[in-house]
DNA sequence: CGTTGAATTGATTTAAGTCAATCGACGTGG
DNA sequence: CCACGTCGATTGACTTAAATCAATTCAACG
């Protein structure tokens, strides 16, 4: 399925700065790394299936994934995108039961593995990896509870609007920021539980609220327009 | 806030059989138990409100509590019911940040409330309490991304279907299944992301795929056409 | 038996999905 | 360098699911 390659001095480096790795003392970094493998996925390549047993969890080295599941009727919702430095599939590591989502690479990426029995060893007996794991779950887990929220209670162009805030805010301060979208919008339409078509629209309908943009990139002229709604 | 009472026999029992101490040895259940306050609330009385600092989880001993977030227009979405022996609120022991969400008891209930501070405390030098945290956490995210795939991948009908399948399976094998709903259907509808009438009605629409209903009980005539959407 | 809050039913509105056509950008090959 | 082809994005017309509003009905409780 996906191609086995070798760590490399950047992917090492990642590594060591992601929630998972950073700030454990440097013989556990060793412990953990010297049983990943890395490997690399071409465009729509699924990593694993829903239904399957769960042998491993993934951090991004590079590209984006997305976690979704499917349908009777072969629709699929995402459920999450994670793009360099983030972890998923960790919550397999202390769930019996079978996958209940699929992961594939959203374009070109490589990842780094880690086999969920050999992480369960070592968060058995390093209290440090296993907080490691608890802060990354915690932060999937209220994310993905935000999310829930999010569709419960926000339109299209509102959900839009505070994936874009999250953006600016993370991109810049100044007044008028530009940033350019990190992936596809089918990809960011998924994301946000829409439609492509209902991204186009809602993106359109917030042009009179300091939205202008130019293929992927987007540059809000007025933020505290866009927190209106 | 909430009223303190004294932990009875009762609660130590069902405590000890939750996910979170069943399996640890005996000092350690001790341990854990020597730190925890019981607290009783009305009716709707809040555990927390998003935006607070966090300084508590809880598990629920009686009744049921409701996690909600509030929108800007005071309208409510649901994130998760918690009934009996269930958790909540464990995802704040190790996330830096506010609450994202509140905590509202959906009738009577009686809590077991632990420290965030004491609990980490003691996952960090108890791996095995460590693992009872994880497993928690790993079943609330897995259930919150369900939530998500199933907000938007199925109708109403279809939403309440499943949900009326899970019960039956946990209620009984035999083909004419009968249970009593948990709690009240608005809650229920909370649940499943519904307004109420909306609830009603996937109910009524089910009536053909064999739902027999009065009042709370639920009577499920035919598995398979439940499965059929 | 009456009162109160929950549940149901009906009529209407609204948000977003679907289907279909067009546009646009980018990369390839002539 | 330009024409073409592909794929993603946009726009429009239409349909559909579910929210909302309003009016009863029902059920549980004292």
């Amino acid at each position: 399925v996906a191609k086995i390659l070798n760590m490399n001095h950047h992917d090492r480096l990642l590594l060591q700065n992601t929630e998972l790795l950073a700030g454990l003392n440097p013989q556990l970094v060793g412990r953990v790394l010297s049983s990943t493998t890395i490997v690399g996925a071409e465009t729509r390549e699924d990593l694993f299936r829903e239904g399957e047993k769960a042998d491993s969890f993934y951090v991004v080295l590079s590209g984006y994934v997305r976690l979704f599941r499917r349908s009777k009727d072969d629709r699929e919702a995402d459920i999450g995108i994670f793009g360099p430095g983030e972890a998923f599939g960790e919550c397999m590591m202390f769930h019996s039961g079978n996958l209940a989502f699929s992961a594939q690479s959203a374009g070109p990426a490589t990842f780094a593995r880690f086999s969920l029995d050999k992480m369960r060893l070592i968060v058995q007996d390093e209290p440090e990896f296993a907080v490691a794991i608890l802060r990354i779950m915690a932060r999937h887990l209220i994310d993905a509870r935000e999310n829930v929220a999010e569709d419960r209670l926000h339109t299209a162009p509102q959900r839009v609007a505070n994936y874009l805030l999250k953006l600016a805010l993370a991109n810049g301060v100044g007044q008028p920021v530009a940033f350019r979208l990190p992936f596809q919008k089918s990809l960011l339409a998924g994301k946000l539980g829409l439609a492509p078509e209902a991204l186009s629209r809602a993106l359109s309908a917030l042009k009179k609220a300091g939205i202008r943009m130019r293929g992927r990139m987007i540059e809000v002229t007025d933020i505290d327009a866009l927190k209106n709604v």
